[in-house]
DNA sequence: ATTATATGTAGACTATAGTCCGTCGACCCT
DNA sequence: AGGGTCGACGGACTATAGTCTACATATAAT
C-alpha cells in the first residue's frame, strides 16, 4: 500500500481519537451518534482505514468542529513528519 | 442513498472543478499528475463520487492548495444550502 | 468473584472508491 | 475533410470503506 496513505491514516487517527477524547466520548457512543460503526472508529484511530469526506463530516459534526479544522490537524502532523525526514 | 452525501459530494465536484480550471489544468493531466484516473476526475467533479481523505490530499497538494482549504470551500457551500432550506 | 464499561480484533459480508478499457460529441484547429 | 484536445459516459473490474456479529482483554468498580 501507499506508504503515504498510512501516514495520513496514522495522522487522522491520531486527530480523531484527541477530538473524540475531549468530547469525553466513548467510541461507542460516538459511533451511535455519527450513525457508524463502533469497530469502525476503533479501525479509524489506529489508522488502518481513512474517512471518505462524508464520514469526515459526520465525525466532525458530532465532535463540535469544523471538518476542515480536523483536517489542518492532519496537515500539521503531516507537515512535522516531513520535516523530520 | 444518503441525501446529505450527495449534497457534500456535489459540493466537493464543484469546490474541485474551480481549483482545477484555476490552475488551467484538464481532467486529464491533473488525473495523471495525482496518480488518478482521468474518468474519476470526471466522476467527482459531477458529484458521483467523493474522495477519501488520501485522495483529498493527493488532488490538493498538485492543485497548489491546502486540502483543508478545499474543505473550508465545501463547508461554505453546504452552509449556504442549509441557509436556503 | 462478578458486573459493567471501554476497546482491540477477527471474519464474512455489502457498498462504493478508484482503475482501465472504450466510444461518443463538442470545439478548435489548418 | 480531416486531426487534436477535452470532457461525458458506459461496462467490467479490483481495492477498500464501512457494517455486523462475536469473542477477548483491561480496568474499575461493588
Amino acid at each position: 500500500m501507499d506508504p503515504t496513505k498510512t501516514k495520513l491514516s496514522k495522522a487522522f487517527g491520531a486527530v480523531l481519537r484527541e477530538r473524540r477524547l475531549a468530547a469525553d466520548l466513548s467510541q461507542e457512543k460516538l459511533a451511535l451518534d455519527c450513525g457508524l460503526d463502533r469497530t469502525y472508529i476503533s479501525l479509524l484511530e489506529r489508522g488502518l482505514r481513512q474517512p471518505t469526506l462524508s464520514t469526515l463530516f459526520q465525525l466532525a459534526t458530532i465532535l463540535g468542529v469544523q471538518p476542515s479544522e480536523m483536517v489542518v490537524a492532519v496537515e500539521k502532523s503531516s507537515t512535522r513528519a516531513s520535516r523530520n525526514r
